[in-house]
DNA sequence: CCAGACGTTGTT
DNA sequence: GTCTGG
DNA sequence: CCAGACGTTGTT
DNA sequence: GTCTGG
């Protein structure tokens, strides 16, 4: 669930709406898959004591910090919120690494029998957006900075919502910008203070339509995934 | 005690 | 069927 | 999430 | 690293 997701907004906006002290560095993508990089911000406190929201990349698959090494092992793409806080691989990050992971669309796929038809959904004005997600970094040399470090991450999964609910059980978590602050803030470390911040978004704020299985491939990365697609119908 | 898992979704 | 790679 | 591989020895 | 299972 939430496998898949779009970020073709530009970097002036993402800077605005996120308030980013400088550009972030991307391309416009249209089918974002699992072990990819993907771009987030995360916050930190600089030597004055304020807040500072940061521009990075993680790949998409949280590795944990006890694994032993970089290459196999599980690498949890989605991990639920109600429970993030308590599990092993998580709750480190749930406590001091959490992060914003912007989007402005994200691809589901509807079961029918064998058949897997994938839709788009975006917000009723197709503005960008916030996952909740959660980061680690992973240590070549325990203890110590090295370039064979893994920084990864994971989206936060919640109960779906009235829309999502014909497709599957649960949703990725999408903040309300009001949270953002909240959410980031390293300083907050009692998960309970933030854990209810990850709610389902209401459905009256989503809209969403048929595309084509050229998304399917998650190296079709290209405008077509997100066009409106009808299926063919044998008896139409 | 040590060994082995540590995750999610959906499907059967 | 199951695991890995994107 | 889906697509694609799923193997070895020896040679380049 | 920490928790669960044997």
């Amino acid at each position: 669930m939430c496998g898949r997701y779009t970020l073709r907004t530009n970097p002036q906006r993402i800077a605005e709406q996120f308030e980013l002290a400088e550009l972030p560095l991307l391309t416009v993508r249209y089918n974002i898959a699992p072990s990819q990089s993907v771009g987030a911000i995360y916050a930190t406190r600089n030597s004055s004591g304020s807040i500072v929201r940061r521009w990075a990349e993680f790949s998409w698959g949280l590795l944990p910090a006890w694994s032993e090494s970089s290459t196999g092992g599980q690498r949890p793409i989605n991990a639920r919120s109600e429970t993030a806080a308590e599990k092993p691989t998580f709750r480190e990050a749930f406590r001091r690494r959490r992060c914003l992971i912007p989007a402005d669309g994200f691809y589901e796929w509807r079961r029918e029998g064998k058949e897997r038809e994938p839709f788009y959904f975006t917000l009723r004005d197709e503005g960008l957006f916030a996952f909740a997600g959660l980061f680690e970094i992973w240590q070549a040399v325990p203890g110590q900075a090295s370039p064979d470090d893994v920084a990864s991450c994971t989206i936060l999964t919640t109960e779906a919502n009235g829309l999502l609910r014909e497709f599957h059980d649960r949703m990725p978590v999408i903040l309300e910008p009001q949270d953002y602050a909240a959410w980031l803030d390293p300083t907050v470390e009692d998960a309970a203070r933030v854990q209810p911040l990850c709610r389902s978004l209401d459905a009256e704020k989503m809209q969403h339509w048929p595309v084509s299985q050229r998304v399917n491939g998650p190296k079709r990365d290209e405008p077509e995934c997100i066009r409106p697609f009808r299926q063919p119908r044998l008896f139409d």
